[in-house]
RNA sequence: GCCCAUGUAGCUCAGUGGUAGAGCGCAUCCUUGGUAAGGAUGAGGUCACCGGUUCAAGCCCGGUCGUGGGCUCCA
């Protein structure tokens, strides 16, 4: 058998038997190699050195600075922290894999870990990383494993769930895993590491089942990487929105309220405010009709549109008098009566209703997260219906629209996520093939059009209709749920909706629900942390802070205030007796863009000196300048499209 | 919901059974100062809530409510 062994690029051939690890390969050619790379890259999967190879094809050669081989290097330390707690504790090991940022193991004890444990088992980790153990693999037959497991009820559960007859095992200074790795060579490649958390889980993600004790972790090939993982570990929560939200009296969630109920200050009320008008008159340009509808309904609404039987669990009920209600969990039920009040023509479609809804779900306790998870929220609600040979043009148009709100907001990272049905599942689904195959057809030529990748996701849509969900990724990369156009297959036929055609016939309405916020909460929140706070002055609940340096400026200042509120800004006026530069300090902690100071030099010569929150002094200019400098600025945000 | 942690002044936090503390913020006064913290004085607390143990509870115990980290990234 032959394969190819490339190197920083340059790939040579190496004849060799089936079968054999990349250790052992690489031992022939070039035993140094060993030292300088940790694992291989071949067809898009990571390849530790200790799996026998039975693929020809070229194995890229990975040193452990390369990001591709750190899932080893974090499954690896997942294995040396599982050691040190054996070592120090008498408890049993469930599963522990690399996940997106680090490692963690799932342990079974009845006593948590507190954080002097953490140290000692930290402790106990560098004693393992210093005796630098080979690692070593092995394939044995099951029935071995289970001997070799046999004390351990959640090994043996895995092992019987293997479908093949052979398991793999990796081994360390007498300590042994059932894993299918990928590993290092040796527990001393890791260099430097730290164990971050301990949480509880459930066994198999199953609240049913045992609960354990989970701890998480991070490591790295050196220091450096290790300190500079911690330190946007700590950036990341400096911008935490709950922390900006009370820095920036932005809102606040009161006990007395409720939990998952957000109470927006003024502040924040400003930025939605803000939101709400943009996303109005974008909607309205794009051909929507806004709709209000109240909060409440009879459970027969809920009943017709299937809420009742298959949401009740998150919805809130009550009774007045001899009828029970439902507080509203969603919109469409409400947007498709108004739809079935008039005899709709096909002339009249696409009919499409938005609607700034606020919803209320009864999330679980334990969900509930600041402005991101939350129990009651408004949704930027829209609903298009349409006949079908409108379907691919409405799904553009949302599309677009969907890129063009996201894009205004700072975003320009995006994943796509096109979600279909299980093809070996049809049965589970509302709606014909006819419709499905139409949808589908529709989503991927609208994205194809605009030559939009996306990732194709079998069985992921949801029961009632295929869909698209659009990923955000923020100023630190992580993700966010964006828009979402979904179809929808079973609505339409339980409300009985319909349209009367050019021959004068009833036919089927398509039904299509998008958001592009998502909710206002999340969606604020989202942006709180996106722009760490720093809002560009379109959305700055406050805009400019004017401020004087001696109270002999008072008068001027509060003239150019009022000028300012006059053309339309959102202004402050400090005139406490405290030095400038205090006064500065108070106005960038509250992250306001503009500072207009105002001194004797100012009221002298009747000029603003201007001052911008991330670029400091920026000069002095007359007031018409200022305004002509602050209005350009406005105006680039607002006509983006 | 479950596991663990946690709740003290508007905010951030100290306080291991014996009279409730600090810094910031706030108010008043002094200071009139030029681009990220001038000084002094003062106000402000049912230590989340309910119950228990104790001569005595912010602290120990139980419950309730809230908050935080998790709860399939699959050997």
């Amino acid at each position: 058998m032959k394969i190819k062994i490339n190197i920083s690029n340059k790939s040579t051939v190496i004849e060799t038997e089936e079968g054999l690890s990349l250790k052992k390969i690489l031992e022939r050619k070039e035993p140094s190699l060993l030292d300088k790379y940790a694992v291989a890259w071949c067809d898009e999967k990571l390849i530790d050195f200790h799996t026998p190879v039975r693929e020809e094809g070229e194995y890229f050669l990975l040193s452990l600075n390369d990001e591709r081989s750190m899932k080893a290097m974090w499954h690896t330390t997942s294995h040396i922290m599982a050691q040190a707690v054996k070592r120090l504790y008498k408890v049993n090991l469930a599963i522990g894999p690399a996940i997106k940022d680090g490692f963690y193991y799932d342990i079974d004890t009845q006593t948590p870990f507190t954080d002097e444990d953490l140290n000692k088992i930290s402790k106990e980790m560098k004693k393992i990383i210093e005796s630098n153990y080979p690692i070593e693999y092995e394939s044995i037959t099951k029935k071995n494993a289970k001997e070799i497991f046999a004390d351990n009820k959640f090994k043996l559960e895995l092992i019987q769930e293997i479908e093949d007859e052979q398991v793999s095992i990796y081994k360390q200074g007498g300590f042994i895993d059932l894993c299918k790795g990928p590993h290092l060579l040796s527990t001393g490649k890791v260099s430097a590491f730290k164990l971050l958390s301990v949480a509880g889980s459930y066994w198999r993600g199953d609240e049913h089942r045992e609960s354990l004790q989970r701890i998480y972790g991070i490591s790295y090939s050196n220091k450096e990487s290790l300190n500079e993982y911690l330190y946007r570990y700590e950036e990341a929560k400096k911008r935490d929105h709950r922390k900006l939200g009370r820095e920036l009296d932005l809102f606040n969630i009161y006990e007395d309220v409720g939990a998952g109920l957000v109470v927006w200050h003024p502040k924040g009320a400003t930025i939605r405010e803000v939101i709400e008008e943009f996303w109005k008159k974008e909607h309205i340009k794009r051909g929507y009709e806004i709709i209000r509808t109240p909060h409440i309904a009879k459970s027969k609404l809920w009943k017709i549109s299937g809420h009742y039987d298959y949401y009740l669990e998150n919805m809130y009920t009550f009774k007045v008098d001899n009828e029970e209600y439902v507080l509203k969990p969603m919109n469409c039920p409400y947007h498709i009566l108004v739809y079935n009040s008039d005899i709709r023509s096909y002339r009249d479609l696409p009919i499409r209703y938005a609607e700034l809804g606020t919803v209320y779900r009864n999330e679980r306790s334990g969900v509930l997260h600041g402005m991101l998870r939350v129990r009651g929220f408004t949704m930027d609600d829209g609903h298009i219906f349409c006949r079908e040979d409108q379907v691919t043009d409405e799904i553009g148009k949302v599309l677009d629209f969907a890129f063009d709100m996201i894009k205004t907001f700072g975003y320009k990272d995006f994943e796509v996520h096109l979600s279909v049905r299980d093809p070996e599942h049809k049965e589970d689904y509302a709606g014909n093939d006819k419709e499905w195959e139409k949808a589908e057809g529709a989503l991927i030529e609208t994205l194809n059009e605009r030559n939009i990748e996306y990732e194709r996701k079998e069985g992921e849509a949801v029961f009632y209709g295929p869909k698209i969900d659009i990923k955000i990724k923020d100023a630190l990369g992580r993700e966010w749920q964006g828009p979402t156009i979904q179809f929808d297959f079973n609505l339409p036929g339980r409300f009985k909706m319909k349209y009367i055609g050019e021959d004068g016939n009833e036919h089927p309405v398509y039904m299509i629900h998008r958001a592009l916020l998502g909710s206002l909460e999340r969606f604020v929140g989202g942006l709180i942390e996106h722009y760490n706070g720093n809002f560009p002055l379109w959305l700055a609940p406050t805009q400019i802070r004017v401020l004087t340096v001696t109270d002999k400026g008072n008068e001027f200042a509060k003239e150019m205030y009022e000028k300012l509120k006059m053309n339309g800004f959102r202004c402050e006026l400090d005139l406490k007796n405290a030095k400038l530069s205090k006064k500065i300090r108070d106005s960038e902690i509250q992250k306001i863009p503009y500072i207009f100071i105002i001194g004797a030099k100012e009221v002298e010569s009747e000029t603003i000196s201007l001052r911008h929150h991330l670029e400091g002094d920026i000069g002095s200019f007359s007031i018409k300048e200022v305004l002509t400098h602050i209005k350009g600025e406005l105006n680039r945000e607002v006509t983006y499209i």
